[in-house]
DNA sequence: TTGCTAGTGTGAGGCTTTTCACAGATTCGT
DNA sequence: ACGAATCTGTGAAAAGCCTCACACTAGCAA
């Protein structure tokens, strides 16, 4: 049986809570683990309550009548995902998959509305989290409305490098492998065409491709290219 | 000077609140009328609070580097809008301008915040709309990824059936008065595709057009042409 | 009434993106 | 180590959408 408890700690809105009451919840949770590839929760699911990434990956997606996947946020270890079923949204209309095998803990929706309502910091970091979210999202959207595919492609990278970007001797590389399919699966294009606008980034001096691998070679003018400002890196090493 | 009492009262968000509580919030907000086309705020602001909008009609909209407009979100009167304020945001990126003429009071942060602290309902309050506004725009999100403008204006318009729609004698129509400009605008298109999506909309029978204002006689036909099951529409009067 | 403005309708031409088809390369599982 | 699956690269043809240009109408203001 996995540690749940320390995986609880971990994580931003429990991390102030006491050892005791950590126990309390790690009690009514459980914990599973999932091959990649594999789905974690469906639309048709019933939303029992909220998820914990103990490790690994995720993502989250909703696929068209035609069957294209779209890509609607990725989840890292010691976030929460599926978090609308805190507010008694019994079916979600998106489903998650473990993008690298995983582990997750479930918390069921009455514990944290529970914590809520005892500590306001709890409450708080709802709030907050949701308010994360949305920001990002909408982000997003700002940058999908009225772009060309190259430029779709732009921000995602600079948004990629802001989230996962470390430094190496020549640029910066990304802590997630993502294929050209992956891609175009978030900016809502098709893989060829990301082939396409990858090369000519990469004949353009901006990046340098590998296999599910980007290094960015010149963050900061490609920012400038789409007059954005350029993203703080994260200093150091590549992480777990 | 505005009731603002008045409109508070009007607020899911305080709705129950007692008067003397709801009193000295209105000490500390104020009020302003805002004419149709201008601005409420811009991203270069700071801001100073969450905004409340008593009457009118107000959008939230961004704004490309070559200059098109894209429409975020619309806000109807008795909604909250502004709300990142809450998380001590202090920039906002996108702006709000009064789509007709407006009033609207602003409540400052400090004010939602020691709210939230103390009363829990507040707090949940809060976080509701948080999750509510993130379902919104998520769902756009999917229905704009991988999308035709065909496509794109159908679902466009079944969300404005759900939300402005009223029955009249040969089919629902709108609450709200939008030029083919305004829809490219929250699709993400142009508004020459959106007249003549429209036109063939309109040939194909499922709807009939006026000078903004547009009367739907197919709604579920439309819906199931999209594989979306139809939307609730409100059943009675225009409103006011 | 007479402008004037905002909103709508239409078509030609060109650019972007998708679709389809296939080939080579790398990684993974067993 | 081997075959299978995944990932990437490329090109031709077609579809979809945007740009630009212009005409027409309804509603508004003076």
């Amino acid at each position: 049986m996995v540690e749940k408890i320390w995986y609880l700690k971990r994580c931003d809105l429990f991390e102030r809570l006491s050892t005791d009451r950590l126990r309390a919840i790690e009690a009514r949770c459980s914990a599973r683990k999932v091959a990649r590839g594999n789905p974690i929760y469906l639309p048709a699911d019933e939303a029992r309550g909220v998820l914990l990434l103990a490790s690994g990956r995720v993502k989250i997606c909703s696929v068209t009548a035609e069957g294209r996947q779209a890509i609607l946020a990725f989840i890292e270890p010691g976030e929460l995902f599926g978090e609308l079923a805190i507010l008694d949204q019994l079916q979600r209309d998106e489903y998650a998959e473990a993008a690298e095998a995983s582990q997750i803990i479930l918390i069921p929706a009455a514990e944290i509305q529970k914590l809520m309502a005892e500590l306001p910091d709890v409450s708080l970091g709802v709030t907050k989290l949701f308010g994360l979210r949305r920001m990002r999202i909408e982000r997003r959207l700002k940058y999908l409305l009225f772009r060309s595919n190259r430029e779709r492609l732009i921000h995602l990278l600079i948004e990629l490098v802001e989230q996962y970007g470390y430094l190496v001797a020549d640029g910066v590389a990304l802590r997630i492998k993502l294929s050209h399919q992956d891609l175009a699966n978030i900016i809502g294009s098709t893989r060829e065409t990301v082939t396409v606008v990858l090369g000519d980034l990469q004949a353009e001096g901006f990046l340098r491709l590998g296999r599910r691998k980007i290094t960015l070679s010149n963050v900061s003018s490609l920012a400038k290219s789409v007059q954005v400002k350029p993203p703080r890196i994260e200093g150091v090493t590549p992480g777990a």
